[in-house]
DNA sequence: AAAACGTGGCA
DNA sequence: TTGCCAAGTTT
């Protein structure tokens, strides 16, 4: 197979240089996996590290999360952001539990139609739980392929054709092998073919290296930025707070007026935060209304809250 | 198919 | 301090 080398020399790398992390453990079940890879969906390894830790203790199965009201899980979600992950691993779990008799199902097709499990985390979970020869493709692996293999300092802006049919090229036939390289070019990506300031010393490719060859050519597109401050999504995030750290409903004219008296027990700080950020009152109700049409909050006669 | 979607660490 | 960026998915 063409760029034979990179595999063995990828295998070398990993096997001196991979990260101990939980979910690689033998031990480790097909939940507790497909748990990490929803929690690593835009997420640094880091910040998911404690909080995995946390829910396989509580919900070691998915039935032990299936029983439980999503708001729970949305709860327990904490800060790691992106809360509608806690709601679609809650409904993933629901999935499994009516329709895999409570097991995580091995192939990519009936993984992809879990909610919340898109191509990447769908091959992820077949790959590193099940050992299955499918084509992994997250940010890391694209900009590796995109410096080694194409001279590029930074794969396209979105997932292209020319990037697909790259990775499927590149994967090894021997399903085992095929893990390997799924494994190990992420860890690359992430320790050291970085998206700045990469570590090219120490990096195994680096005789190999398209990009390292042709000079290290900056990239042919101006990357955009994510704006946050004074969007709606920053006033979710806070209303999300209020909600995540209140015990009890709150009405929604103490989270809509800055000047209302009251605070809902134990949101106190996080009520303060978000009136700090002076929105209006139609991005407040804006944002609102969006937590409850998706389902991350609901309406009550007491107020608003988590779903229970 | 572009845009929305959280959060915090680091330079 | 501001902006970049992180194991993506959904509509």
């Amino acid at each position: 197979m063409k760029h034979d080398n990179l595999h063995q020399l990828l295998d070398t790398w990993f096997a001196a240089h991979a990260r101990d992390l939980p979910w690689r453990s033998p031990d480790c079940t097909p939940w507790g996996i497909m748990v990490s890879e929803f929690m690593l969906q835009q997420t640094p390894v880091a910040r998911v590290l404690p909080l995995w830790q946390e829910w396989l203790q509580r919900w070691p199965r998915p039935a032990d999360l299936a029983a439980e009201p999503s708001g729970e899980a949305v709860r327990s979600w904490g800060r790691l952001g992106y809360p509608r992950r806690a709601l679609r691993l809650h409904a993933a779990a629901a999935a499994i539990v009516s329709e895999h008799d409570g097991e995580v199902p091995d192939s990519f097709d009936e993984l992809l139609r879990l909610p919340g499990a898109g191509n990447y985390t769908a091959a992820a979970i077949a790959s590193f739980a099940f050992g299955k020869r499918e084509t992994v493709v997250d940010t890391n692996i694209r900009r590796v392929q995109a410096r080694a293999i194409r001279g590029r300092a930074l794969p396209e802006p979105a997932l292209t054709a020319a990037e697909s049919e790259l990775a499927r090229d590149l994967l090894p036939s021997d399903p085992a092998a095929a893990v390997r390289w799924n494994a190990s070019t992420m860890e690359l990506g992430a320790l050291v073919c970085t998206a700045k300031a990469p570590k090219c010393g120490q990096c195994p490719l680096l005789g190999s290296c398209r990009w390292v060859a042709e000079g290290r050519p900056e990239p042919h597109y101006q990357p955009k930025g994510q704006s946050w401050h004074g969007t709606d999504r920053q006033v979710r995030g806070a209303l999300m707070a209020v909600l995540r750290v209140s015990d009890v409903p709150v009405p929604s004219g103490v989270l809509l007026d800055p000047a209302a008296e009251h605070p809902a027990a134990g949101a106190g700080t996080a009520l303060r935060k978000l009136h700090s950020l002076q929105a209006d009152a139609s991005q407040l109700e804006r944002a609102l209304n969006g937590l409850l049409q998706d389902r991350l909050a609901e309406q009550t006669a007491d107020g608003v809250q988590l779903p229970g």
